[in-house]
DNA sequence: CTACGGCCCGTAGTTAACCACAGAGTCAAG
DNA sequence: CTTGACTCTGTGGTTAACTACGGGCCGTAG
């Protein structure tokens, strides 16, 4: 079993040393074994469990539900039902953001449209639009 | 010319008193007038304002975009050509994010495909593609 | 042995867009 | 005149996910 410091753990791209002592503040990563100088002793599983952490959030997981889901990998009677279920609450998140998205970007088009990119702010289509159209309200709350 | 308290201005949904005092702050309000008792004096105008930056926040324009389209229409030199630029940035901006939330789904949607919803978690598909699969990087910034 | 870089901890700052609160003055109804 | 609602200012807190900093050990190459 090599051994890691903090410092060689975040030599891997995308990570920094402060990043890994806030994950290990907040739960994230369990807390590391110590040489007598106090320093963290990394083996080679934190790199899994980094990884694991990088791609959750890349799928729009927030640090904590991400910690939510390494609970679940510690509790022997989680059920991969659970696991299911978490994905699906986040694919619904994204649907839903999307959907918001596409109506914001479905307005800015007809304006862009409509501007003709030239002549005076007086009468401008766009500012007319934003000082009198409804717009489809954009929801909120991931 | 009828006159508001920001309370009366507040009244209408969706505006707290402090989100307009705060607004002023941020200069996206002028100073108003005041009575001799320091309250503020509004007018017509203030919803006409406010209205503006509430429908430029729901097509996604931060307060920082908001203001520098409200300081085009007090520029007699902007044009519309100005306000067509903002605009096909922030259109920009939006159909990035869109593509990485679809990025994001397509991924989802297929771990949610591959999740049996039963059984232990030991060799969950999803918790296995969270260790190991490569995903595709999610885009940062706005 | 000394220098220099690595690491420790705790605290505080960052961004965005507010919200809350304390303590004080104001306004209007009765 | 009193009461209760409203408003004022200024300061500080919130959330998320870090990032930075200061002061002080640790470890190792030369």
């Amino acid at each position: 079993m090599k051994s890691m410091t903090i410092g060689q753990v975040a030599r891997r791209p995308g990570i920094g040393i402060e990043t890994i002592r806030f994950y290990e503040r907040e739960g994230l990563l369990p807390a590391p074994e110590r040489k007598r100088s106090g320093y963290r002793v990394f083996f080679e599983d934190i790199l899994i469990r980094l990884r694991f952490i990088r791609r959750a959030k890349e799928l729009g997981f927030s640090l904590r539900e991400i910690m939510e889901l390494l609970k679940l990998t510690e509790d022997p009677e989680s059920t991969r039902g659970d696991v299911k279920r978490q994905t699906e609450t986040k694919l619904a998140d994204i649907e839903a953001k999307i959907i918001d998205l596409q109506r914001m970007r479905k307005t800015l088009r007809k304006l862009v449209n409509e501007c003709p990119g030239h002549g005076s702010l007086t009468g401008c289509p766009t500012m007319e639009s934003l000082n009198h159209d409804p717009v489809a309200p954009k929801e909120n709350k991931s």
